[in-house]
DNA sequence: GCCACCGGTGGC
DNA sequence: GCCACCGGTGGC
């Protein structure tokens, strides 16, 4: 049974305001959702720029997304309209260990392996679940991933420390690292590139030698 | 008169 | 073509 008038806290506006889905029953729209919120004082809001008007410099709502209630990325803001529907299967997918999560993944192990190695902390430590947590959190949240900031999870496996990060242990990801990630991405394609001419020109001779084998 | 709800459309 | 936004209105 899905619950489609409950209004929900909403976190990325300040206590209080409530958050609410409407699906259309009936009408041309049917089945359309639309979104609305609520101030503490239970004012009705339906459009991010009747909200901005009543908050007014209180809070910025440059990066809220009216429909999902929460902050993100601007370039993700811009892209989000069409995606949406695609990431949410995407989440599903990566939830359940299907491929929608492979790149992230794939992504995760190089970078991290390659820049800055992190370790678990908790019960279950293994790569696949660690990096799985991290690819994980990167779908799922707009925040940083930072990891566990605390080593008390290392004398008590059995507690979960936050939440919202994945369990391994405290790391930065430096504009540094991801500088030094670009050069290796650009050299690898420039070898990736420099193979698949000589593999070309290869061909093509080859193909040539056929055809005035043929000719002959 | 209020407001929940759906339609219409401008902007992208 | 999609959808955020807001106008309009039927039901109360």
């Amino acid at each position: 049974m899905i619950m489609e008038k409950k209004r929900m806290d909403c976190p990325s506006l300040p206590p209080g305001w409530k958050k609410e889905e409407v699906i259309r029953k009936s009408g041309l729209s049917a089945g359309k959702c639309d979104v609305y919120y609520y101030s503490p004082k239970g004012k009705k809001f339906r459009s991010k720029p009747q909200l901005s008007r009543y908050l007014g410099n209180t809070v910025d709502l440059g990066c809220f997304d009216f429909r999902t209630g929460k902050m993100m990325m601007p370039s993700k803001l811009q892209k989000n309209k069409q995606r949406l529907r695609n990431e949410n299967l995407t989440i599903n997918k990566s939830v359940c260990g299907g491929w929608g999560v492979l790149p992230i993944v794939l992504f995760v192990t190089v970078f991290l392996r390659s820049c800055c190695p992190v370790s678990g902390v908790g019960p279950d430590t293994s790569d696949e679940t660690l990096l799985t947590a991290i690819a994980s959190a990167l779908h799922m949240s707009s925040s940083p991933i930072t990891g566990q900031t605390t080593s008390a999870a290392e004398k008590n496996p059995a507690i979960w420390l936050n939440t919202s990060q994945p369990l391994c242990k405290a790391f930065i990801v430096t504009d540094q690292d991801i500088r030094e990630q670009e050069l290796k991405v650009i050299q690898a394609r420039r070898t990736l590139e420099d193979a698949l001419m000589a593999d070309g020109l290869a061909r093509a001779v080859e193909s040539s030698r056929d055809s005035e084998d043929k000719a002959a």
